[in-house]
DNA sequence: CTGTTAGCGCATTCAC
DNA sequence: GTGAATGCGCTAACAG
């Protein structure tokens, strides 16, 4: 039978397929099929006005039946021309070099690196994750400006809703990284999906460890702030797994300071002499690797899931101390942030195909890379 | 002691960054302080000959100091006017719709969507992938032409270093996807780590499984060609995971027929079926789907693992049958190849940035996406 | 309101 | 060997 099938195909033979990739109509071309002038598509692809009626019908006619799209290489060639230059206010937690912001912030160069052509000023307003004050006043700092655009790293709610509403007033475009927040306005957010990256957590931890483990969810506290949105998600959904499809399954919560890592140790050192079953333990920060640290530190082996590959969880990885780690992509989320937004400056609107959520993927000794 | 920690930091309060990105040099500017003209600088760029000692020693000095880059925008622009054209053959396995070659394919489509600008004309001669004699028809068809460009998927070895030999002799540059063969000179070779692959594979179905399982690791067989290269790696990587870590594990190998979905599934129950004591079973080719249809059918329950993110594989993920694949990124590897045969036949060199492979990543239910 | 035009950075042609 | 000049698609200023 498979001598059949095979047969078969080799009586059709091979086949071929020719394909000239349909030329980009340029905007001369749109012009001439309109019967109009170059600057007159111009104004109406840029919504500018001053267009009479039938132009405007008569373009649009032609944009629908060929479907016409920015060349950004010439659009950024011309730009530069105009001169025209943007301030781009960036206010995020400071972070260590190879930690979590920190890889954000590189993702966040890159883009500025890559879009060089346009004239492009960045300046970062760091504050201290930990201390929601310090948010404020960088906040305000932003606030008492007028940047071209801001992004915004959404660690503090509260703060960020008011910042929001004052650039909605001055009609300053504004993105997130790593969140997004209600009764706010930004023209996208970019941040992995946290529903599934807590599921993701779960199921990994239920497969990985032997059936009657128990498990520890290690949830980080804040100094005077509530913990962050992002964390309260992933805890949630990884919780609901368990309630969803392993009612069996033991989970032990401990908390602990993500602030201090010399604290951490001790607190994790404590939870994990108290609770002697538990055979892994799951992360819902990127600071897994204080974890496994405090695990070697204590002579226990455990499995053990954070997030992110920042410097310190590849490390632990490579020693066998962390077993798997999910990756938001905080790099990429970085870059697109920057794009959207130059997106966003030239064109004037959103660029619809950047506004989809990054990508989550898992990453174990063997693909660290 | 953490009260402390968070003091000083909001204490040392808010600080910012100032950054104007470094402005590209252009040639214009390059030609200014080399005293010559943008022509001799494009010449001494280019390796075009044609340049006095001096005025390429003047350029060279300035390049050195300013570290000059390609502005890939204008130069596309740049490109068109000239109205060079070019035509790449891309010769692949013929596929289903959302099989493992067709998401290769939509990744070439896109790339060559993506660089619209630059007049490009492709052309597709698929192949049998389970037959030998087909592709080295489709080969056969294509040396027989002078395309500027040849894409070739590396399923036929000796076919391939026959067709590359040729190919060489008339200078006609080629770039490989989803392989490499040795003894041939291709621009660039677009594939994951297959040892990376089969040991990710192991290490995943030994920590998904039960302790006391037996492992099956089903091999597929072709009609009148000896096993892929590529699953021979995965095989033997997987293999050597277990013969470093686990020993104790006993692995069992089937082998079935990937031609014919209706062979394979009997097969695959038969062997199932000597084998009572699986728990895992992994497939080392994108066709994992059929042995979760397959373990459905007998009414099997078992951890299953396979390859790619192909739309059968997509559907068992979803209906709990197939618990994990290796993501090889398939689509990202056309793109890849059509970039950088453009880039060759743009700038006459390899870029350097687009050699390094494709990553891996790990996609269970919740990251399908 | 509309069409014309200069110029962005670059590749190439063509006089000198 | 060399530099001046042209034009790629696009933006925006400007003259009608």
């Amino acid at each position: 039978m498979c001598e059949v099938h095979t047969y078969l195909l080799a009586v059709r033979g091979i086949f071929s397929n020719f394909a000239t990739m349909p030329q980009q109509l340029t905007i001369k071309q749109i012009a001439t099929l309109a019967g109009v002038s170059v600057g007159t598509v111009d104004r109406v692809l840029h919504n500018r006005g001053r267009v009479s009626p039938e132009a405007m019908a008569a373009v649009k006619a032609v944009l629908e039946t060929h479907s016409y799209r920015y060349n950004l290489h010439t659009s950024a060639v011309a730009f530069k021309k105009t001169k025209k230059s943007f301030s781009i206010a960036i206010s995020i937690p400071s972070s260590e070099k190879g930690e979590y912001w920190d890889i954000i912030r590189s993702g966040l160069d890159k883009a500025f690196r890559e879009y060089g052509d346009i004239s492009v000023r960045s300046e970062y307003v760091f504050f201290d994750q930990f201390n929601a004050l310090s948010c404020r006043e960088a906040f305000e700092s932003i606030a008492a400006k007028d940047y071209s655009a801001v992004i915004l790293g959404t660690t503090f709610v509260d703060e960020t809703v008011t910042l929001c509403g004052k650039l909605d007033e001055k009609h300053i475009p504004y993105v997130f990284v790593d969140g997004k927040v209600p009764g706010t306005n930004p023209i996208a957010s970019y941040l992995a999906d946290q529903e599934v990256c807590g599921r993701l957590l779960a199921r990994l931890m239920d497969g990985l460890t032997a059936e009657g483990d128990e498990l520890a969810l290690l949830i980080p506290h804040r100094v005077g702030a509530r913990i962050s949105n992002n964390s309260a998600i992933r805890m949630q959904a990884f919780k609901s797994y368990f309630a969803e499809h392993r009612k069996d399954r033991v989970i032990r919560e401990g908390f602990y300071s993500a602030s201090s890592p010399e604290l951490t140790r001790s607190e994790i050192s404590a939870f994990l002499e108290e609770n002697p079953r538990v055979g892994g333990v799951a992360a819902v920060i990127s600071t897994g690797y204080i974890i496994s640290d405090a695990l070697s530190d204590i002579g226990k082996k455990a499995v053990v899931g954070g997030f992110d590959v920042t410097e310190g969880n590849a490390r632990c990885v490579r020693e066998g101390t962390l077993d798997f780690l999910i990756d938001q992509h905080p790099e990429q989320q970085g870059f697109n942030a920057v794009e959207s937004l130059l997106h966003y400056l030239l064109y004037g609107a959103p660029d619809e195909s950047l506004r989809e959520h990054t990508p989550i993927d898992i990453v174990f000794l063997e693909n660290l890379g």
